[in-house]
DNA sequence: CTTTATGCAAATTATTTGCAGCCAA
DNA sequence: TTGGCTGCAAATAATTTGCATAAAG
């Protein structure tokens, strides 16, 4: 498990996906790979920044709304900042603990009296027994 | 079903939860009242000055933050604004349609594999039939 | 080459804060 | 009376847009 930018597959990825593999491309998706949570194009900035891969704030946003377009990253709408997040090819929805901030992707339905459910805010079981 | 600030009511439900009953809160508890989906504080504002009670928008955003805090309106992050709803006293959680809006509060619990449900945005039985 | 992407600066939009005056309890 | 509440103006903060330049296919 290298740190390297792994830019054959996220060039690859962008192409099957029909859009164009450009640096700042597979430099924000390199960002996303390294988080299990979902992150703000702010912070995706910032992360390339330390590492000395200046990048446009702008280029950020239009890149993370590009790469929702076509399913490559679930948009999480937070209070004040929207958060991003890497997401599966399969067809699934989320579980997003309130406390941790974990998110679980669940292929199976889940649905509660004919409302069919595609996002669950909550406490994930390890928060409610206190970490 | 009148249409006349029920002042009486709002008052003594402010007076209940322990914070000031002022003509403003009355007024925003009113706007709320009429509404079964969330709004937002602009909204709010925006009808109350055409309702001729004029109010400072800044003053709308203290008094849903301040109901809030007390409980009685509970607060829906939105992508770009946050959106607010009368809140019902007892314990519950919500079922939020994306596509209507349509905010069902539920008083069972709902869990999945551990995880605590206490919002799940989703598609409700209406929409999901077309509309 | 031609189209699409980048990035800076400026504009928008939602929300918050400072502070002086007002009002409910 | 008096501490909490209001509202204006100004400050923040996140995100978007215009436009000229650069890079991908």
């Amino acid at each position: 498990m290298c740190k390297l930018v792994d830019t054959a597959r996220w060039q690859a990825l962008l192409g099957d996906v029909g859009i164009r593999a450009t640096t700042q491309r597979v430099l924000v998706l390199d960002v996303l790979a390294e988080h299990t949570r979902p992150i703000s194009a702010q912070q995706i900035h910032a992360e390339l920044y330390e590492r000395g891969e200046p990048i446009g704030l702008t280029t950020v946003y239009r890149t993370v709304s590009s790469l929702a377009e076509v399913g490559l990253v679930h948009v999480f709408p937070q209070a004040g900042e929207a958060t991003y997040r890497l997401c599966g090819p399969a067809r699934h929805h989320h579980l997003i603990c309130r406390i941790c901030r974990l998110v679980i992707e669940r292929s199976q339905e889940d649905d509660v009296d004919g409302f069919h459910a595609e996002e669950i805010y909550g406490i994930c079981a390890a928060c409610r027994r206190g970490t």
